[in-house]
DNA sequence: GTTGAATAGTTGTTCCTACAACCATCACGA
DNA sequence: TCGTGATGGTTGTAGGAACAACTATTCAAC
């Protein structure tokens, strides 16, 4: 069975995909960790809890809404309890669960940090495409994200995000 | 001075965005190692000798290609080179550079692996999008690599990329 | 009740990447 | 020709992420 190569302009927009993916990760990582001395993952969890109810989320759906594994999360909360920007308390409900709640410090962290990452993504994507632009790339990024996840597993993440409302 | 948050609109876009940068890598990384047991990083380093003349680069143009710093790129070509997909030997014309080269175990490799890569892309970008969204694609790409890229540092890395030619 | 399977998290190991320190060579001016 | 700065690479160390192994709790079936 012959493989279909990439035609030029497959080629082209694929290529360019792949540098944006390659470097876009890392721009906006450098913003957080020099502005704010977070990774972007660290920020995502944070803005996550920001976003819930009470500020607090079981362990399993924080790591569902931030694609994470939950070893990882696990690791990367431990340190931010450290930093005294998220506390861990058992859930009353699950003796097996475990509750992360964003602490004032924490909130306070998040509003301080979001003005810059915004500004970044202002200034490295939504500032630099047409309005036309901007819904060809939701409309492109819809259908990849089918692609890549058919069963809709990791919906979470795409539906919402990161800008803390008050 | 007052941030500008996004709107709907935009956020929607940029969550989108966020998160095919956080999952497609992962799927073709899968692939790739599931079905030829190299990361997309070790892949993108054969591909990019597989592309050169004489299938040789000097390991400073093949970190730049590659994106990557020169001490990461020294770690993965002696991995290659343990697994003997590539051979080092030093430079004749600059005693201080040294020349990476794939093996024909290693263009072996790479024709092995290209058609699943190829297809891969295929089903997760190029086939679920319309020619015009392919061309819309480009566009959008090359408007945030201008902004992530604005001196062309990384302009190697989007200029080629990633089939063998024969 | 008690056993067994599934769920929720943590801990430990290994691999990969970034950063820093280091050595060798080249290029150029005194 | 000698030194000084810049260039090209390698090695070592430390931080982060994936994977596996382990503990504890819950739920369901008998």
């Amino acid at each position: 069975m012959a493989t279909r190569w990439l035609d030029e302009t497959q080629l082209t927009a694929w290529v360019r995909l792949a540098a944006v993916l390659e470097l876009l990760p890392g721009v906006l990582d450098s913003q957080l960790r020099r502005d704010a001395g977070l990774t972007h993952f660290e920020y995502y969890v944070l803005a996550m809890l920001s976003e819930a109810p009470k500020r607090t989320l079981r362990m399993t759906s924080l790591a569902q809404q931030t694609n994470a594994t939950l070893p990882r999360l696990s690791h990367v909360v431990k340190k931010l309890e450290d930093r005294e920007l998220v506390e861990r308390f058992p859930c009353p409900e699950d003796a097996r669960a475990t509750n992360a709640r964003l602490t004032p410090t924490g909130w306070k962290k998040v509003c301080e940090t979001a003005p810059g990452h915004v500004a970044a993504v202002r200034q490295h994507v939504i500032d630099v495409l047409t309005p036309e632009q901007i819904d060809q790339l939701t409309a492109i990024t819809d259908a990849i994200l089918g692609a890549v996840d058919p069963d809709g597993t990791m919906t979470p993440i795409y539906q919402r995000y990161d800008v803390p409302e008050s």
